[in-house]
RNA sequence: GCCGGCGUAGCUCAAUGGUAGAGCAGCGGUUUUGUAAACCGCUGGUUGCGGGUUCGAUUCCUGUCGCCGGCUCCA
């Protein structure tokens, strides 16, 4: 039999007998690697080991340090929980089972939904298999055949249906299982290793909600038991970040059932930290040209109809009825988004071409009815607030005033350390205006991401009904990306509303308005700091910045004076004047994650001193208030020492004058 | 909204077809403390809410509200 030659990676040559595998190409190169070999890559494809190589192709062999073998994996383990899941529930019928991040899952069709002994019998099965070892099988057939051998599979057959008439149709068989796929897999399961069931939900078939509702297993699967160990340990550590865990034990918030729900009530500490953030992004943006506005909560239907909500957005409001009397009756939708406030303000007064941009923001609490399974926390509430702010412009403006939000986002994510990527949503089904409008809105939106080198990904119909938008998305400490700052180009509203200014021709002409929010939603954003923090948020934001610690009874009376210092300096102190032993009062401070505790006793009390204990890095030995001040006060991203704030809890105290 | 799970004191959790218990928190007292929790005592729950089955339900059934995990949707 001839030779042939493959080329490596590194740019050598391997000559292999004609009709040799990845696998034969793997072992000609050495034992060790054929043994770690998981899938191969030719000419640039994912391919079996069991696959041919031709002469003068490309080859590359992976093994399990690569991590696209890791996804490998996962749709295999899929493979083996549909054989575990079929042997068990005979009657069951297969839809889709990829590898998702950190794991994978499958969709069944059963009669009855699974129970969590059931996950753990499938688990057990498939542990059967792995340690059967079965190698994984490819096989092709042409339309027809397929078609018959998922005979009785319904949604295999219309997988089947949406595949190109022509060409082969890939499946793959292991033990007595038999999967349309396209391939490629692990050589056998006896390198599913690590692996656990995780859990079960309803999805809809293809993710259409009119369309039958499907039992998915999520599981998850790694090289290692290490890895999986380490993995498993990744998700109680994001458990214990948690935001409604650390709201409820940092008193920042709570809901009440009788409120209603996903409507948050801030307490004291909460609300602290919503106020704090609100200064600190309020002060910046009078800085870069805004001017604040406070519009009403509620409007008269005729604005939502004027606006499209009414037809596009109505599902997700409040509307009430009130009656005036005499038989007249009004009907008021509370608002989900601040630009009709906004318009109507800029409605008041003949604009001017010389007025433009202007640039309005408001700290917007907005009511938007969402489904009652999609409320999580703060993250996702059925009440928040906006710093929205609208920009109205000329449409030679747009695109740079599009480039100075970015350039807000870029402050805003910086203070914080957040990474964040940009993506761009462009018209959906559901909308106002023309294909033209449009396409001037989105190539505005390109071109200010072009010019700033921003990169960008683009989410086609992910639009708001009455413009493209550029989505910011965040990475937070342990790696989660979430959705904040967004900038909207609607056309349709200044048209809708009738909004005009002068030119300087001295005609009229309808401004572009831009929608935008930097942080997005407060409450969101506040959110994902405490799980970013888990709960230690920096000095300048902790709702409580210093608690006075003193050793004995006697000490409480300089523990006040010194809190009534700092409080009228700005610094948020409390005193834990209980009776208890300072250890204890140490560890509640910790335990709350207040950045100082600040022990006074004897000594203390005679040099007009603190005691500084910093949460993280202990004892700091005796300061003067001055210096703990100066500390407090360091890398402050505020604008100013906000405004003397009493101590929680605890005593009253007074403010008085900080000696010279 | 849909699928599944759950709902016991402020919090974390226990118990049983015969009517509920612990720790922490709270309150009272003792102690007066030097860097992660001192001691004693007390209070506290129509077991989310409504209906049903039952001699009897917190435990079983059902409805409802809420929460949790997904799906869909979204700031």
């Amino acid at each position: 039999m001839p030779d042939i030659q493959v080329k490596l990676p590194d740019g050598s040559t391997k000559v292999v007998p004609e009709g040799s595998t990845v696998r034969d190409v793997a072992s000609s190169i050495g034992p060790r690697l054929a043994a770690a070999a998981v899938v191969g890559r030719v000419e640039g494809a994912l391919v079996d080991l069991d696959a041919p190589v031709r002469d003068g192709q490309a080859v590359e062999i992976l093994t399990e340090s690569s991590p696209v073998s890791l996804d490998v994996l996962r749709h295999s383990a899929a493979h083996v929980m549909a054989e575990a899941v079929k042997d068990l529930f005979p009657t069951a019928r297969f839809a889709i089972g990829p590898a998702v991040e950190d794991g994978f899952y499958y969709d069944f069709d059963v009669e009855r939904p699974f129970t969590p002994e059931d996950l753990t019998a499938i688990e057990t099965r498939m542990r059967e298999i792995a340690a059967e070892e079965l190698p994984f099988r490819r096989g092709e057939l042409d339309r027809l055949e397929a078609l018959d051998a998922f005979e009785g599979q319904p949604y295999k057959q219309e997988l089947i249906s949406e595949l190109p008439p022509a060409e082969a149709i890939s499946i793959y068989t292991q033990g007595g299982f038999t999967d349309l796929c396209r391939g490629p897999h692990i050589p056998d399961t006896g390198r599913l290793r690590a692996f656990a069931l995780m859990k079960v939900a309803g999805a809809y078939w293809r993710g259409d909600s009119s369309r039958p509702m499907l039992q998915r297993i999520y599981g998850t699967a790694w090289w290692s038991q290490k890895d999986l160990d380490a993995y498993l340990t990744r998700l109680e550590e994001a458990e214990k970040r948690d935001h409604r865990k650390l709201g409820r034990e940092l008193d920042l918030f709570s809901f009440n059932e009788a409120a209603g729900a996903a409507l948050p009530l801030y307490h004291q500490k909460g609300a602290r930290v919503l106020r704090l953030l609100q200064e600190w992004e309020r002060a910046e943006l009078y800085r870069r040209g805004y001017e604040e506005l406070i519009t009403p909560h509620i409007y008269k239907a005729d604005t939502w109809r004027i606006s499209g909500h009414y037809d596009n957005y109505r599902e997700n409001m409040y509307f009430f009825t009130i009656d005036e009397g005499e038989g007249r009756v009004t009907e008021y939708g509370i608002k989900p988004m601040n630009c009709p406030g906004h318009i109507f303000v800029y409605k008041s007064a003949v604009r001017s071409y010389r007025d433009l941009p202007l640039r309005w923001f408001e700290f917007g609490t907005v009511y938007r009815h969402e489904l009652s399974g999609v409320v999580h926390g703060l993250m996702r509430a059925r009440g928040f607030t906006q710093d929205d702010a609208h920009i109205f412009c000329t449409p030679e403006q747009v695109v740079p005033e599009v480039q100075a939000m970015l350039d807000i986002v870029d402050w805003a994510m910086g203070t914080f350390g957040f990474e964040y990527t940009a993506e761009v949503s462009t018209r959906p089904e559901k909308s106002m205006g023309t294909d033209e409008q449009w396409e001037i809105a989105t190539a505005n939106l390109f071109q200010a991401l072009d010019e700033r080198g921003l990169p960008y990904e683009v989410n086609p119909g992910d639009g708001a009904f009455y413009g493209p938008k550029i989505d910011i998305k965040l990475k937070d400490a342990i790696g989660r990306t979430w959705q904040c700052a967004t900038i909207q180009v609607d056309f349709q509203n200044p048209q809708r509303f009738e909004m005009t200014y002068r030119t300087a021709e001295n005609t009229e002409a309808q401004p572009v308005m831009l929608h935008r929010t930097i942080l997005g939603s407060m409450e969101r954003f506040f959110g994902i700091l405490i799980e970013h923090y888990a709960g230690a948020f920096p000095t300048w934001l902790a709702p409580v910045q210093a608690v006075l610690v003193p050793i004995a009874e006697r000490h409480n009376g300089y523990a006040r004076e010194v809190a009534g210092k700092l409080a009228s300096f700005g610094v948020r102190v409390e005193v834990d004047d209980a009776n208890e032993p300072m250890r204890a009062k140490i560890a509640k401070a910790q335990a709350a994650k207040v950045p100082y505790m600040l022990v006074v006793g004897d000594k203390e009390a005679s040099d007009g001193t603190v005691g500084v204990r910093e949460r993280s890095q202990g004892d700091l030995g005796p300061m003067e208030l001055g210096a703990f001040l100066e500390r407090v006060y360091e890398r402050s991203p505020l604008p100013r020492a906000y405004p003397p704030a009493g101590p929680l809890g605890g005593h009253p105290v007074e403010l008085t004058d900080f000696p010279e």
